[in-house]
DNA sequence: TCTTGACCTTCCCATCGTTGGAAGCCCCAT
DNA sequence: ATGGGGCTTCCAACGATGGGAAGGTCAAGA
């Protein structure tokens, strides 16, 4: 099997089989006598695996893991969980953080008229401006800058 | 005002002021005769603006649209408003992800033993074998592997 | 047999935002 | 005048991926 196919059977690049090589995820290939790559079943079920774990979010260094975990049969099914539960708590550390992220924005932008007047509370929030219009607590103040800038709420 | 005064003063690194500078994305600062950047309060509230978008997650180049919009008096906060919903839904769609992830893995744990044992519902799914132990699907087959196989040396 | 086109190889570059370091100059206080 | 800390530029790295160039290889068809 040429790595071509490797990558059709398995859902991963050929670009992708190589850097995993390189970077020691995987065992180098054999390689023909013409310097080509090929693959076994036995590769491309590794390389499935390797896919299953990309999409489920694993970084590759935690994937190398899986693997050497996979392959000891003597593992304890605890180290397996450890390790996913780990990933699994920077997953949703990171989807609190979109969601404060995205909450806010949503907020602001019920307040925005989102019509042809330039009033917008959501450049007001990222320009530090408070409901009055005035300047931030740090009195950094909004002078005009690059040009003319808007102030004060209408 | 130096560079490292303003970037205590932005929240901003020094480093990323001046890659801020390099890409356009802000203006570039006057020189002393010895070449030092110096930075108003002005800027210092530019750097404040980009420093809470890039907070709320968007883009250095969504950024830059902000910052134009900022500065135009004549905007219709519609495009503001335009702007930030399109973040957000892609906040929304990478939340989506993250959160399927985490709800597989998290279904897989609880099917786990978590103890000594070998066996693990989690290594299962990603070697994509089926509840019986068979092979998947397609046949490619959970083969005893031969010998030590990938996971190599980083 | 020769040509063609699809495939393989390596190598370099770009992404995106950020951080780190090295080498060298500058400024201020002691 | 000396030292330490700040400034400058340049170069590299991260993680995972894609793009592309230049050149070798294979198989099928004329």
């Amino acid at each position: 099997m040429t790595i071509g196919e490797a990558a059709r059977a398995s859902g991963v690049s050929a670009k992708m089989i190589r850097y995993y090589e390189e970077t020691g995820l995987i065992r180098k290939a054999e390689r023909s006598s013409s310097g080509y790559r090929h693959y076994t079943e036995a590769d491309i079920h590794t390389l499935r695996f390797i896919r299953r774990a990309r999409d489920l979010g694993f970084p590759v260094e935690q994937i190398a893991e899986l693997l050497a975990l996979w392959q000891d049969r003597s593992r304890a099914s605890a180290q397996v969980k450890a390790l996913a539960m780990d990933h699994v708590a920077g997953l949703w550390k990171k989807i609190a953080e979109l969601q404060a992220m995205a909450r806010t924005l949503t907020a602001l932008a019920e307040q925005c008229g989102g019509d042809g007047r330039p009033e917008c509370p959501i450049i007001d929030d990222l320009a530090a401006i408070d409901e009055d219009g005035r300047p931030d607590p740090d009195g950094i103040g909004i002078l005009p800058h690059h040009g003319p800038r808007l102030f004060g709420t209408p």
